[in-house]
DNA sequence: CTGAAAGCGCTTACAG
DNA sequence: CTGAAAGCGCTTACAG
């Protein structure tokens, strides 16, 4: 490994000035920095991360500790996460350490580790629960890391979409368009995100001086399987939804192969809604009829992410900096207007 | 943050004498070793593992640098590689640094760069090419680092399983039914595997006295709508296929969709075989009529290669350490014997 | 069984 | 504009 001691050697300079030299600092004479500089590419001098990192107290290095599961269905999500995330992070110029314990392994023990033993500058929290314990670990240990999601229960820097609008605007578009047995396929209501979604869709029935029925607000796993059993669930009552909102496209592509199999046409008998997260595997344009709602992509959530943990890293002293992402509506297929209420009672 | 030095001055006792308590060396008194891990736990102390590499040359990261793609296909199956790669990395103990390049990026720099700054201990290359140039690079560094798959223009550590003989075996046991018309959908001939897929069916044949229909190999990118046009382009034919092999299981679930599509029964009309790597997001469980085919899964090749690659850094001195893991076959629902060949030619 | 010293490769006051 | 020195936190001969 080639050292500034090598290069010092090779140009007949103090290790002090080659490290100035090559540090781009002004107190160094214009002709040897130029001679340094030479001597470096030539040999083929790379910093040491390590001793640098001991120098300046930072590793560059953020981590994203994950529950390690053998359960595919909530691992869908995380490969979109995962790259996406590593790709800002890596163009940054920091490293991404992706650590994957073992199924049942203690993530909050995980973090405090990994962040005591001093090669991990900030973390990258995904999916908190409300009163996550990471976060409340992480605040503690006075690290610097950044959530994607909130958790409502105490303050951290996070990055995020207004859940609640998402619900709101797709109930709210459907509702003016005279639907009103509406189903919302959420997500686990363990989840903030899934929280404020069903209140959106409660306050949009709120404005329209209606309520939700409670039968048809389902709260699933959000992938393909699950949202072909709860529609398919759905459209069999005797009494089923005119629309379904989905929240996510693997629970809308779950919904029109359900409806597909049940023989209920798109957008004439039914109309679909889904929040789009913009994922590369599960893409929102591939549906026939097209599948409106809202969509905010993941994608732009890693840039703020990535950034913004960054710019924590370097303050040291936690800021609490928020950021909401803007949303965007599409009514896609999602046209048919109802005039009259089509559910009726019906009699045994 | 705990350093030595407060354990030190805790007990009062030296920073070395602490060090090799705390290392489990033998020449410290047993009473002095307790009271100093005592009070290292008290503290909450955490080895540096920052100042502890730069003392020893050794991080503990071992990384994986992909091409950043704005392309799903070549995702879809690096999805459960790095989960299932970072889980076997931190198990035993080591870092995973997952380095996301942008689109485009010269991968071969990358790997030079992070290893000469010293901060990465090995490298995880996985889809070699022929002439592969990152081994190439790595190779020249004299970098510790293991491949997925094989590389057959150059000699380096590697873990795979034998591709031969997955081709050869389905091809055979088709073959050995009275198969004739067999069409193969194998992945990209660019790949080391997929030419020694090929050559395997190839083999078979040679040695039923045949040879294969060029017409009915087919080189695709190994999912599920490639492997869905594909089909149906093969049972579009004249002389359509009476059985398919297809590369994964992806690629299998588009061969059934298109035989459901074309009214071709499964397996009366076609036998189909898959090679299933065991992906969690792809499983070979789930098909009906029930798929057979090699089988190989995937998570053993990440045990082996975390071994590997770990038991590399530590010798220094890169040794050809190769491994050939394990391959099973179950015929599943592709037991229709075929007495004649019903290909025939067909007139105009 | 214990401690003082050197050194991993770098950065950064401090002194010239 | 340049260099000698200290120190980040650890490990490990070397000497007692």
């Amino acid at each position: 490994m080639v050292t500034l001691k090598d290069i010092s050697r090779d140009v007949g300079l103090s290790i002090t000035q080659v490290s100035r030299a090559l540090g781009g600092h002004t107190d160094v004479n214009a002709a040897t920095r130029e001679r340094v500089q030479l001597a470096a590419t030539r040999l083929g001098y790379r910093p040491n991360a390590i001793a640098r990192s001991l120098k300046t107290g930072r590793s560059g290095i953020v981590a994203m500790i994950v529950a390690g599961s053998r359960d595919p269905d909530s691992n869908a999500h995380l490969f979109e996460i995962v790259m996406g995330l590593s790709a800002e992070i890596s163009a940054l110029g920091l490293q991404f350490v992706l650590h994957v314990g073992q199924p049942g392994a203690d993530v909050v023990k995980l973090h405090t580790e990994l962040y005591r033993s001093g090669g991990i500058d900030g973390f990258v929290i995904i999916g908190p629960s409300p009163a996550d314990p990471r976060i409340k670990c992480l605040t503690d240990l006075g690290a610097p890391f950044i959530v994607h999601g909130r958790d409502p229960e105490q303050p951290h820097p996070f990055v995020d979409i207004d859940n609640f609008d998402v619900g709101r605007t797709m109930a709210d578009h459907l509702l003016s368009l005279g639907h009103r047995r509406i189903a919302f396929l959420n997500g686990p209501l363990s989840e903030f995100f899934a929280i404020q979604r069903q209140r959106g869709v409660d306050a949009a029935f709120a404005a329209h001086g209606l309520s939700v029925d409670p039968a048809l607000m389902r709260s699933i796993t959000m992938i393909e399987p699950q949202g072909r059993s709860a529609a398919r669930d759905l459209l069999q009552l005797d009494n089923p939804p005119t629309a379904i909102i989905a929240g996510n496209t693997m629970i809308a592509r779950g919904v029109y192969h359900a409806a597909a199999d049940a023989g209920v046409s798109i957008p004439g008998d039914l109309s679909v809604l889904a929040h789009d997260d913009g994922l590369e595997l599960f893409p929102a344009a591939g549906f026939e009829p097209p599948l409106g709602g809202t969509s905010a992509h993941l994608s732009a959530a890693w840039i703020s992410l990535s950034a913004d943990l960054k710019q924590i890293i370097a303050a040291s002293k936690t800021p609490m900096h928020n950021r909401i992402l803007d949303l965007t509506f599409d009514k896609g297929s999602a046209t048919q207007s109802i005039l009259v209420d089509r559910s009726m009672p019906v009699g045994p």
